[in-house]
DNA sequence: CAACTCTCAACTGTTGACAGTTGACACGTG
DNA sequence: CACGTGTCAACTGTCAACAGTTGAGAGTTG
């Protein structure tokens, strides 16, 4: 392990364990704990100041969430992803979020579909005056696309996929200059969603999606 | 290939946490332990005749699939859904199986939708034949076209969904006569994927299930 | 008599110790 | 020298006991 752990605090109301998934999590997400690292119980309970018992407990709900592999006798892991997994994880990803979109576009209620307009106009205004590479309402867009189809079992599967397919692509933590592709692209899906055209904001987001995991596989396969 | 993993009595090598949860979700599914009812960790732990600790991380388990609830220094309860909970995970399975159902239409290799065409087949002629209303098959279809999407991701998932879908349906255990009805749209879903046509394919799956959801709810507004 | 407080039993959260398993290293054998 | 064997330290699985929280009911007060 990294082992620089600082006991940190870890004060606060909720759990020992509920704490420790939260600690686990943004260190798995960060790289702190590297793809491929085992988890020793004994030394990051004895890091975190706790039990070995919250411990495992923390283990296994990351392991729930596919943060953690775990082995019986052997211990935890962090699950080291491939190209196949990698994309395995898009095609979910897909099959939750094209159904989100088909679900907005059937929507009543356009209010928040109004305020997602208007987000993405701001976000392209800014790109396009500043030479500000960067995007970062893009999880924004996918975000509140979820939570707009208002479904929290659909929701939580997909922020479970999203965290996953996180961890399998930190090593090529250089966010990439798709903003603008990015960008034209989630215009074109919401434009469907405006006009309650289910299928085609399916089939957009679909290709979105497709065009992002070909991105995301190109940094896979070149490492820094 | 060490574990060509017979699959052992259960009672066997796994540990006591693995064994736990095999029972607890049968009694769960079944409704020996009815939606509502509290889990005291001190009582099932006797009665499986292990410690608290190997219970708790079934319990633990059993929650990330979603068949158990935990509430912090309340304990685990079965959920008990209602027709809104329903609904939200039919939507849920229909994200997964209409994209499964997409990623099998586009698939090169045809040997195993040749297989489920003769199921079909089979289970029609059964089904004329005599006048049997059971339509054994249904879960099979379903489980067979993710087998075929060949996602292992998308299959969990799908998994966990339908554990969950049997929960929110058991009350209502008197599997209806929509038999007919249900291979006939399951034979027009896979002719579409025979077809190649993945947007038909989906569209039918997705109308299909709907159907399906129609009825449950119906099931579950008249308790018996 | 309603509402509020206090007390307590039951239960969950946590801990430290014990038991069984695993993988590796050293050793002996062909 | 390759290979099987024995031994052992490290680690996970499990247990029983301790500590803190919760909800309910007895008791009290206006």
């Amino acid at each position: 392990m990294s082992s620089a752990s600082v006991p940190a605090p870890l004060g606060g109301e909720a759990t020992y364990a509920d704490r420790s998934v939260a600690v686990l999590r943004e260190m798995i997400l960060d790289g702190s704990l590297a793809p491929g690292e085992r988890l020793n119980e004994v030394h990051i309970s004895q890091a975190l100041g706790i039990s070995r018992g919250p411990l495992r407990e923390a283990l296994r709900r990351l392991a729930s969430e596919g943060l953690v592999r775990l082995v019986p006798h052997r211990g935890a892991f962090v699950p080291a992803f491939g190209p196949g997994q990698l994309t395995e994880l898009y095609e979910l990803r897909i099959a939750l979020e094209t159904h989100a979109a088909r679900l907005v576009a059937e929507l009543d209620d356009r209010t928040g579909v109004d305020d997602l307009v208007r987000a993405l106009d701001d976000a392209a205004a800014l790109l396009d005056r500043q030479d500000s590479s960067a995007y970062p309402t893009d999880q924004d867009f996918h975000g509140t696309l979820l939570r707009l189809a208002a479904n929290s079992a659909l929701s939580e599967a997909a922020a479970s996929v999203s965290a996953r397919i996180s961890l399998a692509r930190s090593r090529s933590a250089s966010q990439p200059v798709r903003a603008r592709e990015a960008l034209t692209e989630h215009r074109a899906v919401l434009a469907a969603i405006v006009a309650g055209d289910a299928d085609e904001a399916a089939r957009l987001l679909r290709l979105h999606l497709h065009h992002s995991l070909e991105n995301a596989l190109s940094l896979l396969d070149a490492p820094a």
